[in-house]
This record gives structure tokens, sequence and C-alpha cells, in this order.
RNA sequence: GCCGGUAUCGUCUAGGGGUCAGGACACGUGGUUCUCAGCCACGGGACCGGGGUUCGAAUCCCCGUACCGGUACCA
């Protein structure tokens, strides 16, 4: 028997990238040990989840590659896997915590709780709940309860010391005076975030916490209910945050924050999960591009450091243009055609295409573009002169190549020898367009640079002579021709 | 405030009582070349501060500082 994992995501928002890594872990984890992948929606909080979240988070997970093995849609034995549909249980184990003495009904109005925190926090101490409903008299109990009274239920948090071995930051000691006898079932009759995680962990048969750092200094609470509750811990692994650029905690205001965000800003979900996965794990060695194989092969829990890490686009950017790169040309091409009919430049091809199979035809041209792209969505600019027949001419571009005096004579000389060009290869194009400059007199980069802007109408692409047999012999000769008149007319 | 965690180039990190403190991103220089990108080579750049322990500390211990998290009938 594997372990048993869980990521437990609240549908309150959409998958952050810090969840998105506290769950590749757990992924990581559960497939390196052949252990059970268990994805648990804790929507306890009616008012701030919706199915919508709850849709985009499993998009999220399945996108990239984070499949569960129990879980919404998956089901399994250990069901229902929303937490919205297991309030029966939490309330059956609050009362079984009273009933064993470990838990007490508190009828405290939160009135006077947030006035007696005020209060403390005036003297500038912090205030920890008296214990007031204790030892309450019984006759003031069942008056409270003759006018059925709102009451919590709460812990009693025994006096002994709690501590634990992390798997990440080894040992860690609480001194039970730090924890008061916190709330695990509000007046509502709807747990709290302490008693839902727990018997959802025993009842799911969690082996492994694995999550944020920020819960750390709940887990002495949570120990204290797993004991109380008559079972056994897991084992605790906190996870560092991943911060923004400015080292405060990853938010909106450093950008993108959702995997979502990531997605449609063009980013492959390889180099996504291997770029999170480096975020604070190290597989102990140099390597850096890691297939998920690898990373399976190589990941475990003392790998994970444990400082906070900052999210560093450019590394990520960098990672994304070396998966562009790798990525085989059919997978690459399927990527960018939904881009590029988006932005509506395909289909939308050239005469040449009429004879040419228009699929190869677009896995050379993103073949051709690809050393030039970090992301999915810089495709559509560096394909747009070669879906489209307007060429939009940069300025810099015209100044800087277009104005080089009798420029008109040369590129016509150019155009009436490719006219004729056959085939229209790379070498035969390249031998020309080096011929008509020597036969002019001019130099190879003159002509070359002139040609680029006037099919593509930049200063930058990709080698003039892939460019120009990929868009094929009339529409080279065609913009020449273009250009020819252009410059007839200006002077 | 109290409790907990963390601290190696700007960033992600390896390492760990004796190393030229290694790699990657970013940056700089050069090469390839028709431009850009890419690729290749080279370069600058770090052990938070102070005390201990030790022949020797960046590494172990203590204190401090900074940052992060928690301190709710939020999760």
């Amino acid at each position: 028997m594997g372990p048993r994992v869980r990521f437990a995501p609240s549908p309150t928002g959409y998958l952050h990238v810090g969840g998105a890594r506290t769950a590749l872990f757990t992924w990581l984890y559960a497939r390196r040990h052949g252990g059970t992948f268990v994805l648990r929606i804790e929507d306890t909080d009616v008012e701030r989840s919706s199915t919508d979240m709850v849709a985009g988070i499993l998009d999220g997970l399945r996108w990239l590659g984070l499949d569960w093995d129990e879980g919404p849609e998956a089901g399994g034995p250990h069901g229902p896997y929303f937490q919205s549909e297991r309030l029966v249980r939490y309330r059956a184990a609050a009362a079984r915590l009273v009933a064993g003495g470990h838990a007490y009904y508190c009828y405290c109005s939160t009135e006077r709780l947030r006035d007696e925190r005020e209060k403390a926090e005036q003297c500038g101490e912090a205030w920890q709940y008296d214990r007031a409903c204790l030892a309450l008299p019984p006759e003031r109990i069942a008056k409270l309860e003759a006018v059925a009274a709102p009451r919590a239920i709460r812990f009693k948090v025994p006096a002994t010391r709690t501590a634990f071995d992390d798997a990440i930051h080894g040992r860690i000691e609480f001194d039970p005076r730090g924890i008061e006898d916190f709330v695990v079932l509000r007046s509502d009759k709807y747990p709290t975030y302490h008693l839902s995680v727990v018997v959802d962990d025993v009842d799911m048969a969690i082996s492994h916490v694995i999550r944020g750092d920020d819960h750390l200094s709940n887990t002495p609470k949570h120990i204290l209910l797993f004991e109380a509750l008559g079972a056994t811990s897991p084992v605790f692994a906190h996870v560092p945050l991943i911060l923004g650029a400015d080292k405060k905690r990853l938010s909106k205001r450093h950008g993108a924050t959702s995997v979502t965000e990531y997605r449609r800003q063009g980013y492959l979900p390889g180099a996504m999960v291997n770029f999170l996965a480096l975020l604070g794990w190290s597989p102990g060695d140099d390597r850096e591009l890691m297939s998920v194989t690898e990373l399976i092969e190589s990941f475990s829990l003392e790998g994970i450091g444990g400082g906070n890490a900052v999210f560093n686009t450019e590394k990520l950017d960098w990672m994304n243009g070396q998966y562009i790169a790798r990525l085989p040309v059919e997978e690459l091409t399927a990527a960018v055609a939904p881009l590029l009919i988006d932005a509506g430049l395909w289909p939308n091809v050239g005469v040449d295409l009429q004879v040419r199979p228009a699929d190869a035809w677009l896995h050379r041209l993103v073949d051709l573009l690809r050393p030039r792209a970090k992301r999915l969505t810089e495709f559509v600019d560096l394909a747009r002169p070669f879906l489209t027949d307007t060429v939009e001419y940069e300025p810099e571009a015209v100044d800087q190549h277009l104005s080089v005096p009798g420029l008109g004579g040369h590129v016509a000389a150019l155009a009436a020898t490719l006219r004729t060009l056959d085939p229209f290869d790379e070498p035969r194009v390249e031998a020309a367009v080096r011929g008509t400059a020597a036969e002019r007199g001019i130099k190879a980069g003159v002509l070359i640079h002139a040609t680029r802007v006037a099919v593509t109408g930049r200063l930058a692409s990709p080698g003039l002579f892939e460019v120009l047999v990929l868009l094929g012999r009339e529409r080279t000769v065609e913009r020449l021709e273009r250009v020819v008149n252009l410059l007839a007319t200006r002077t």
C-alpha cells in the first residue's frame, strides 16, 4: 500500500500558482511512491465558493497533467469529496469530541469575544478564550438551552506540549499555552477548517499531509484533534510559499497568479510544471530541464528547501522557450493553430497554398518561427507577414533599408530574376539574391535587408532565404514589385 | 506583542567543519550570421550581522536582524 496524499483547494478563487505547486509536489510524491492522489474540495465556506471555481481548478490541474485517483468526477471509496456534502460527519465528530470530554459548548457571543479581544489589544496583549463556558453551572446551561441560545463547540486544548517531525522543517514544538480553545463547530453548525480537514484526513486515510507553510502554526491544533478523535496523525510536510519579485506574498499586484492566466499567456504545461517543480525543490544535482518522468523519479520531500521562493518570470520565459524549441512540430502547431485562428490569420493563405499541403506548410512556418518565441502567443505576431498579404511596413525598417539610392532598380532586377527561378528553393534563391547584388555592384546585405523589409515589412525575421521560399515565388515577386512601385512613386 | 518558520550571486538553487563555494535564469563581452532570436565561448556577481565551539566555521551552537506565516465562530 502506497501513501495516500491529498490536495484540498477551496474553490474561492482560481488555481493559484502556489496551490498548483503544492498540488504538483503532492502529486509527484504519490506518483513517486506508487501512492494515491486524492482531490478534495474544501467548500465549507458556502458564501465564497462557487461551482465555476471548482471547474476552473479541475481544468487547471488537468492542464498541468495532475490527474487524481480519487475525487470529483473520479469518485472513490472515501467520498464524497466535497466538504459541503460531508457536514453530517463533522457534526458527528464534534459531538463525539464533546461526549469524550475533548470539547465543550460555548455560548459566548461574537460581540463579547470581539470586545475582549479589542480590550486586550489596547493593552498590547493577545487575548485567548478564557474558558468562560467550560465551567458553566448546569442551571445556567439549562436556561440557555431553553431559549435555544446559539452555541459553538470549542476544543479543550490539553496542557501537554505538542511536537512533531515535519518532513521539511524537522522537529517542531509548540507550547499549548499559545493555543486557545478554538472553535471546531460554529454556532451555525458548520465546521471550522481545523475540524473539517482533520475529519476528512482521517476518513480518507491520508498518510501524508503536504500543504503550504501557512498551515504550520495550525498543525498542533490538528494533531490534538487527530489524537482526540483516536486517530494517528499523518506525516506533515509544510512547503514554503511563493513570493512576488518584491518578496511579498504573490498576489495580483505581481501580475498573473492563476495557472489559467499563464495558460492564456502562452505557456506550455510542461514548462509550467518543470518551472514550478524547481521553485523550492531541487533534484540535488544540476539538472534543470526535466521531463515529468524524470521529476517523478527524482522527487523527494527532503529535496524541498525551507525558504520561500520568488516567482521569477524571466526564468519561466526561458524555460518555456526551451519547451517550445523541443516540442515536436505537430504538437507545437496544434498548440499554435487555435491562436492563429482566433487572430483571423488561419486559414487565410495565398495562392501558393492551393498547391501545397497546408499543414506541412504551417509546420514549416512554425518551425522557422519557434526559436524566436518564448510564449505561444508570440507566434501570432511572428506569423502575420506569412499569413496575410497586407504587408505593414515598420517606419524604421523603411528608413533604414528602403532609402538606399537606386534601390528600386536593384529590387526590380531581383524580382525579374526570381520570377523565372525554378525550382524556387533555398540554394537557388540565395544564389539569385547574391548574384543580383554582385551584378549591380552593391553589397549583398543591402539587398537582403531591403528584400526583408519588402516581404515582411520588418526589421527582423527568420533567415531571408527561408522566408522567401516559404512565401513562395509568386508572393515574393509580388511584394518586391509592390516596393518597386512604392519607391518609384516616392521619387 | 506573542508563537512558529526561513536566511548561499539580483532571482531559483547545489553543497556543507578544510572546495578555486558548483549550476541555471538575468546581465556584460566575443563568436556564428543577411537582421532578430537561437546556439557556442568567456566574464562580473553570493555564504545576513555578532559572538562562541574548533587547529580551522559559509557549514555546528547562541544572540541579534530581516523577511514570511500564524495569532478568528476564514480557509
